[in-house]
DNA sequence: ATACTAGATGACAGCGTTGTCATCCGTCAA
DNA sequence: TTGACGGATGACAACGCTGTCATCTAGTAT
């Protein structure tokens, strides 16, 4: 009934526990026909180190700290797009025996770089994960620098500078969905840019435009509105966006929130949807789907992301050596209801 | 620089090493004089104690697991109550100086019961936090207890029998709801009963029909409508309610998801909300500000809910007696664009 | 055969706490 | 004065593992 110890195994095995904790720990210098003899005796007594015990003897915890911005604390209800990082930053740390710390933080407190600073002095974890937008902020990966411990940022868009982090292609993906648009015959197609905080923004920005130019299409600065990531400020651009002659006959916004304001503003205003607008979002969050008619929109790999950086933290940990210095997850146009062919 | 331990100190306060744990362990039997020693010294080197030692030592680590189900996981996108959960966990656990540990599972795998048991018998928590609709689940709850392993069940609607819990009052704001769409002038007011799981389901029944009752309207089977909690199944039910001729003039579903449906097809079919119909809705999930009109609802007391929780496992640890058999943490009405005076 | 080397293995001392048990001290009753 | 007693304190051995260093073995060069 007792958990069996290193013990148990080591004398099962006939080996030292030292050898024992050689072949868990994956080091060299063990003989082949060694340890199979010692993963039976693991297998057969279901043994599993204590973690504790590692921690303490090894002076490190075997954790990785999942760091992100969390709307929900402070105003908006959060989107979902901390279920699926988490998610993924679960599976990678599952896979390998490590513990997942989560650390919701508000990104607007004075105090969030001390506090991470003194949260990772406290528990030593093997590495922090910081996720978009929180990833873009100075004040933020230095605290983890300043400690030395390993921080991976998960963020949107182009290469971070140096470290290495996991970013989706954007950019990219942005001007695939602009080019989606005119493709559907829109020649109108305006812009709601987001808080300029959010990288992301800028690189969705540069997506629509490079997406307009390769579909032979004019950029106008009348076409784009800025916004502030809100559903509320959705609502406002949609109004200045929707009283132009001629009117813009698609809007591609820079979040789904937003969408969704532009939305309400449609069918407010009794515009139909997609059949005199199209409207595209961003980010696929839970409310994407709900709305009516659902939202067109680029779902975001954050479950990918958040599962290649803490791998990369975890095999970093490992001293197994890193195959690129930035990875790059792709984000992919889900199709729904809200876009149609031009009127 | 290096983290100050137990003996250091011990020797700024003149004290042994023993005599320090009691102090941070609020041990009894410690001179006043002695604790006040001890606590200064605690402050000038900035101590903590290495929760690793502690639980090595201890044979059990100062964590509580937090157990939901993760829609995201599977199918639809999460709506927002997990992070909440996890917000009211965080905040009782980080008050004292526990971890958290959480274990999204999927409500429909065969094996939920045998995961939750082995997790159960590596870490060794403090105890559990099973939220609804797992709370529900024998199984769960079972796993927990075949373990020894304290465990708390955080749901919606009654007492639960003879464990402590944690609940909202389902019933009462529903009665309440009810009421509410009664005192606009609504005669006919419909329900959606979500999936069979959720126990939560029940009373929400229950308090439709109190509700009625009180205001001194008849109950008709045909007004009611089985859903499953999802979009789709509020769509389907609402097809079929608002076929009904005399037309309700109401329609209250026991979730928002479902509610969030209803409101497509009454879009759909060019039925006005509020004008024609009143939706009203059950969670206030991030949806239910999101969507246009937006929605009536009973916001779910959630990180109450859990942080009440995760305190009782806590103070249960130390020892300190309960104060009630049953928690109940109020919902409130939160009342929105979808409900209006009756046509 | 000898010396050397590298790989394989083990003995043992921590890691920073808590639990157990012994000791000390002051108080109170006999 | 003595003994008993309970509160306050400390000594020391765990807890289950990793890191360090010593030892042993077999292979290789001399």
């Amino acid at each position: 009934m007792a958990r069996p110890t290193i013990d148990d195994v080591a004398s099962l095995a006939g080996v030292s526990i030292k050898t024992v904790s050689r072949v868990v720990n994956r080091e060299p210098n063990v003989r082949e026909s060694t340890r199979e003899k010692v993963e039976q005796a693991i297998d057969r007594l279901n043994y599993r180190p204590n973690p504790s015990a590692r921690n303490l003897a090894s002076h490190r915890a075997r954790l990785v700290v999942l760091v992100y911005d969390d709307p929900g604390a402070y105003d908006v209800p959060s989107s979902g797009y901390i279920v699926r990082l988490q998610a993924g930053a679960l599976r990678a740390c599952r896979a390998s025996g490590f513990e997942l710390l989560i650390h919701p933080c508000n990104y607007r407190d004075r105090g969030v770089g001390r506090e991470l600073q003194e949260l990772i002095r406290q528990v030593r974890p093997t590495g922090i994960v910081v996720a978009a937008p929180l990833s873009n902020m100075p004040k933020i990966v230095q605290a983890g620098k300043a400690t030395g411990t390993p921080c991976v940022r998960v963020s949107h868009g182009g290469g971070a500078g140096g470290e290495y982090s996991v970013v989706t292609n954007d950019r990219d993906v942005s001007a695939e969905m602009t080019r989606y648009l005119a493709s559907l015959g829109h020649r109108r197609i305006a812009f709601i840019k987001g808080n300029e905080l959010h990288k992301a923004v800028g690189n969705r920005f540069d997506g629509y435009r490079d997406g307009l130019e390769q579909s032979g299409l004019a950029y106008s600065d009348d076409l784009v509105a800025e916004g502030d990531n809100s559903l509320r400020s959705g609502e406002l651009c949609a109004e200045k966006l929707l009283r132009l002659r001629p009117r813009p006959t698609a809007v591609f916004s820079a979040n789904d929130d937003m969408a969704a304001g532009v939305l309400r503003v449609a069918t407010r205003l009794g515009i139909g949807v997609p059949g005199d607008l199209s409207i595209a979002g961003c980010d696929d969050v839970a409310l994407a789907q709900h709305v009516y008619p659902s939202l067109t929109t680029i779902h975001q790999p954050l479950g990918a992301m958040a599962e290649t950086a803490s791998l990369a933290l975890i095999q970093g940990a490992r001293g197994e050596p890193r195959a690129a210095e930035l990875d790059v997850v792709a984000g992919t146009i889900r199709v729904r209801e809200s876009t149609g062919p031009a009127p």
